[in-house]
DNA sequence: CCCGCAACTTGACTATTGTCATGTCATGGG
DNA sequence: CCCATGACATGACAATAGTCAAGTTGCGGG
């Protein structure tokens, strides 16, 4: 991915979306932009929060050790999400570890030059403290639209937001494994493996960690239709 | 309900907690404080946002007409939560109107001054912004774990915070209709009914909109409870 | 005072999802 | 090369919650 399609998606995150121009321009310039492999650790839990992260591509995702050794997985993000943001405008440490689940690009803004360029034009918290309400009182909504939909839906939704095209056919890998997944949409590993089967009957063919959507309009309007439309299935 | 006991709610909501106290005191000393009576109209889809509001006691809902001139109920606000931030901030027309469902006060903190304060003292800004990025999160996570309650857990809950005391026995006033209470707590009318007569079984009798708590700790048990552990019931 | 409407309750049925158990398959260690 | 392990799929079953339909109740208008 080019830092130019980078800079595009860094552009549309929560943070950076409702700035002024010039001002998106300084954060930029000042970020740091990192590759990370699957696997590597962004930070730990305890370690000091000094950057806001935005993720560019890849999925990341956040997690607690839990005293029997085992992780618990608190959430997972993908391009254009950003988090830390709480912890890094306060200076407090980190309460989770994160970690790169795929290979991911992700930008780092050091909170410092973010607080310092609020001080200087308070617009600026202004505007971004509006955007994330807007964004907060949507997050409730959808949430709530959630319940209207059905697992193997959530699971089409989930397929669409990893096709970059808009039409026809796509050949997607999933990004990590199905577990992981199943988490992220709020199911089990079973119920993902039955969303995945009845995905067949709208062109959907899973193969390991690949999917292969034959048409996506078909997929799209499967995704967006009334439940009880289905049912006569 | 006194008007110091309602600066204390003032205190937890969102927008005040974490702001220092001199702040806080500027806001309080020029916020607007209102009661309306049941059915008062708050304000007006498309009227102008001129200030942020705080919910003090009672409920507030936001709905839109649809074209058939029926309501749409968009959410339902209670003690504690503030609503219009966005809307304010950017000096925008409301998108929905609020009413008052049952007789309520609210703090109306005009935007003005909040932006001047701001603009005053950035640091306002990156604390409310905080304090909103945690709120964000939590958010995320409690409706995550929505879906690990059952529909009667969730009722239960919401009785809960109804009641003032924390032990013994506890009549509570529902405050709007059950179909209200219902799409607060994302479930039908029926399923909600069904969520009471379950309850009868931990001690709460239902009589019109009166709910009569016979044990609050074991209702919080219940509510607390794994729903595996109740299967045996 | 009666009627009708709307809210609410209840019952029967169905779909979805979680749980448990079992089976399959690929991978990596011995 | 074989087998143990873990990820994943699938079937059986139970519980939850939505839908539809039919009753009940309370309230306001006529």
């Amino acid at each position: 991915m080019s830092h130019e399609a980078q800079k595009t998606i860094a552009r549309q995150s929560l943070l950076l979306r409702s700035l002024p121009e010039q001002h998106v321009e300084t954060l930029l310039s000042h970020a740091i932009w990192r590759q990370y492999d699957r696997g590597e650790t962004i930070f730990l839990q305890e370690e000091e929060a000094q950057a806001i992260h935005v993720v560019l591509d890849g999925w990341v995702k956040l997690f607690r050790m839990t005293p029997t050794g085992s992780e618990a997985v608190v959430s997972v993000f993908t391009r254009g999400d950003s988090f830390g943001e709480a912890v890094a405008l306060r200076n407090v440490p980190y309460p989770v570890s994160a970690e790169a689940v795929s290979v991911c690009d992700v930008m780092h803004i050091p909170s410092p030059i973010l607080i310092s360029l609020m001080k200087e034009d308070p617009e600026i918290g202004i505007s971004i403290l509006a955007a994330t309400f807007t964004h907060l009182h949507s997050l409730v909504a959808q949430l709530e639209q959630l319940k209207a939909q059905t697992g193997a839906q959530r699971v089409a939704e989930f397929l669409l937001n990893l096709c970059d095209v808009e039409d026809g056919e796509c050949d997607v890998a999933l990004p990590y494994d199905k577990m992981l997944i199943a988490g992220r949409l709020g199911m089990k590993p079973e119920s993902l493996s039955r969303a995945f089967s009845r995905l067949k009957a709208v062109g959907v063919k899973i193969n390991r960690n690949h999917a292969q959507i034959s048409d996506i309009s078909q997929l799209r309007d499967y995704a967006e239709s009334d439940p009880a439309d289905n049912w006569g299935r």
